[in-house]
DNA sequence: TACAAACTGTTTGTATACAAATTATATGCG
DNA sequence: CGCATATAATTTGTATACAAACAGTTTGTA
């Protein structure tokens, strides 16, 4: 393919996304479940339709995948409140071991890619990645 | 999520995929065809395996999502010298109807994320992104 | 020529991605 | 209160993503 940005942005993400599995998936993790235990890591007992939207994973897809994380034992889903509709997640103890792999793992493979440019540069395509966000999700009302 | 590398890189990905989806599948493409259309409009014949690098896309995948491109009238898959092994692929007449239907939608797209930022910005994030796949393309041994 | 090793593409099985329909529950409004 | 509407999660069906095993072909080398 040429240059083009389309094929750069999707080169550069999946490059990240095959150099992040080559770490974890020897811990057992695939390929759906770091962002999740990511997200945990800051949001425990998050319900369902906030993981979506913060991990941008469609409900329906979500469904599956915190099931197979569930018989895993790495997550418990409870309900909380009054609201018998909505599942509120937690991290288990196994659940809270592989979110800090995962994210030692982030933090490592970031510092790297960072690390090969000068801080301006990495600061430019930060800044320039947000802005694609936000250019994009005004027509779309995602990105909480 | 934080405002972390690894989440922008995904976050932009995906949004500007789900745009460009958002435009082409009312013309009845599924989410792995335009790459493989806008391929084929520089490469036309090239063989699977170049196909699959070219896009990064694992041959596996490949074989499937080629066999419904075919179903639909897209391509043909012709071998052509000596390697009885090989397939190349040719757009038919509809499949380069499609081409430039998916070409004038990522130009348009990416013309509108660009026009969000000055120049310099946007040789920046490209120049970043590049960056970022030479950096991971060593640990991995891809992008041809 | 014989044959091991490499190569191209496919198959199989599991894990996403996502649209559309469904279930169970909650809320608003007359 | 009663009911249409909205909401949270799930189910179903099709399309990727990818590892691992496989089939047919080619190549290098003795």
């Amino acid at each position: 393919m040429d240059q083009s940005f389309h094929y750069l942005l999707m080169a550069a993400q999946g490059l990240f996304q095959r150099a992040v599995m080559g770490e974890l998936s020897a811990a057992g993790l695939t390929a759906g479940q770091p962002k999740v235990l990511d997200y945990l890591g800051l949001h425990d007992g998050s319900m369902q339709k906030h993981i979506a939207a913060g991990c941008q994973i469609d409900p329906a897809t979500l469904t599956g995948l915190l099931g197979r994380m569930e018989e895993k034992g790495l997550i418990e889903r409870r309900s909380r409140d009054g609201d018998r509709r909505s599942l509120h997640v937690y991290l288990t103890a196994e659940g809270w071991e592989k979110q800090r792999l995962v994210r030692s793992t982030l933090e490592r493979l970031e510092g790297e890619v960072l690390r090969s440019m000068t801080p301006e540069q990495g600061a430019a395509l930060s800044a320039g990645l947000l802005q694609v966000c936000l250019i994009l999700a005004e027509n779309q009302e995602v990105l909480q």
